[in-house]
DNA sequence: AACCAGGACGTGA
DNA sequence: TCACGTCATGGT
């Protein structure tokens, strides 16, 4: 068992199953993969994938809140809609200009699709749309096995030795896919790990890599 | 009051 | 390629 796999299974033992993504109206899902159930929900995930960048995803609620309450959470409803009034929606997520241009921009992606798929390269051509959001959209919008890498997975690898500081975010994501992939061969069990194992780590985050001097009280330091 | 949140992009070295 | 500035609201 290697380390990445470790860290997974104690952060497991200790929290237990997260169920991501959290839906609108469901909230998370334990126990059940099969989300989304259909392209609105698809939507949904790519649009809170974007409104979440650098911001809580409890203002991000309010967001999709706000939008909710007025009709206007599909990607027909908010192309249609007053950009002005988009970005009153959002507003609660911050960076409201370059996030409603960032949405659009998606938007006009997401139609072009027609149902298909989009591969990770195809979406980091979307202007709004980076890595770690490409990675979002595939791993929770679209159950592909992309790990996604995030700030407190960053920190979290930092503080028990296995990246350097200048590791990149390519150099995380294979770490910490390779690692996991050597524990679970099925492809389906795999994307489901990849998607707990995320979560938990943000769970984790949340509680000992929020504030300076990251990982106080982190239980995982002595174990590594 | 300072700092950070489930980042991305543009710029100049 | 890399370091840095910018974007903006909201909670602690």
């Amino acid at each position: 068992m290697n380390k990445i796999y470790k860290i997974y299974n104690l952060l497991l033992e200790k929290y237990g199953t997260q169920g991501w993504w959290p839906f609108l109206g469901i909230g998370y899902h334990k126990g059940d993969y099969k989300y989304p159930k259909n392209s609105d929900q698809i939507f949904e995930v790519a649009l809170g994938s974007i409104l979440t960048q650098n911001t809580t995803f409890l203002s991000v609620v309010k967001s999709l809140d706000n939008l909710n309450d007025i009709g206007c959470i599909t990607s027909k409803t908010i192309k249609s809609m007053e950009i002005d009034k988009l970005k009153e929606c959002i507003k609660p997520s911050g960076y409201f200009n370059q996030k409603a241009d960032y949405i659009l921009n998606f938007i006009e992606f997401y139609d072009s699709l027609n149902g298909k798929i989009p591969t990770r390269e195809e979406l980091l051509k979307v202007k709004g749309i980076g890595e770690e959001t490409a990675d979002s959209i595939l791993l929770y919008g679209y159950n592909q096995s992309q790990f996604k890498i995030d700030a407190y997975t960053k920190r979290l690898l930092l503080e028990l030795g296995l990246i350097e500081q200048k590791a990149k975010y390519k150099d995380m994501k294979v770490l910490m896919e390779d690692s996991l992939k050597e524990m679970i061969t099925d492809e389906e069990d795999l994307r489901i790990v990849y998607q707990e194992c995320h979560s938990l780590i943000v769970e984790h985050g949340k509680q000992y890599y929020s504030k300076k001097p990251y990982g106080i009280g982190c239980f995982l330091k002595s174990k590594f």
